[in-house]
DNA sequence: GCCAACGTTGGC
DNA sequence: GCCAACGTTGGC
């Protein structure tokens, strides 16, 4: 593969108790759906296979980035939403045309220890990085590449 | 459990 | 299309 590409890397949260890494290490595959977010369904449709994900524990102790997920299946049409049972039912959702869409990761490493949010808050490398940013409750997001690097580089 | 910061909904 | 009411997220 001489094809240049240019990857892409994003932050994705989720709570330890709902889903882990070590849960995603065991199922070796993930379906990241229940996404009711417009901002965050546009970031998930940009996603490419080989994209890096920082795995992000939210609500938790502590919180912060667990270490690294990679995107192993582009967006495709988030069955929880036409799923009745489903908290993530929409009733509103056409099915010729889906609203929602989900991913698939796969795990790539877990962090020693979390990289917490405290740590990036303190360290001004970080500033702009939109996690650390007041209010930015976008379950997914964009990161930038100095962002993500440095960020494993502490995480490891 | 509190509450600030958003996002969504729906009446007008 | 405005905006108040309401619901949710997520750090603390």
């Amino acid at each position: 593969m001489k094809e240049k590409k240019t990857l892409q890397y994003w932050l994705m949260k989720n709570e330890p108790e709902v889903y882990s890494l070590k849960d995603l290490r065991r199922d070796k595959r993930y379906a990241w759906d229940g996404v009711r977010n417009y901002a965050a369904r546009n970031y998930l449709k940009e996603m490419k296979v080989g994209d890096l994900v920082l795995y992000y524990y939210s609500s938790s102790n502590p919180i912060g980035v667990a270490g690294v997920a990679k995107v192993v299946k582009e967006a495709y049409p988030d069955p929880t939403q036409f799923d009745r049972r489903s908290k993530y039912f929409d009733p509103k959702s056409p099915k010729e045309n889906p609203r929602w869409v989900a991913v698939d990761v796969a795990s790539v490493s877990e962090f020693p220890s979390v990289l917490t949010l405290q740590e990036l808050k303190h360290n001004s490398f970080f500033e702009d990085m939109l996690v650390v940013k007041k209010g930015m409750r976008l379950s997914v997001q964009p990161v930038a590449e100095k962002h993500f690097n440095k960020i494993v580089k502490l995480g490891e």
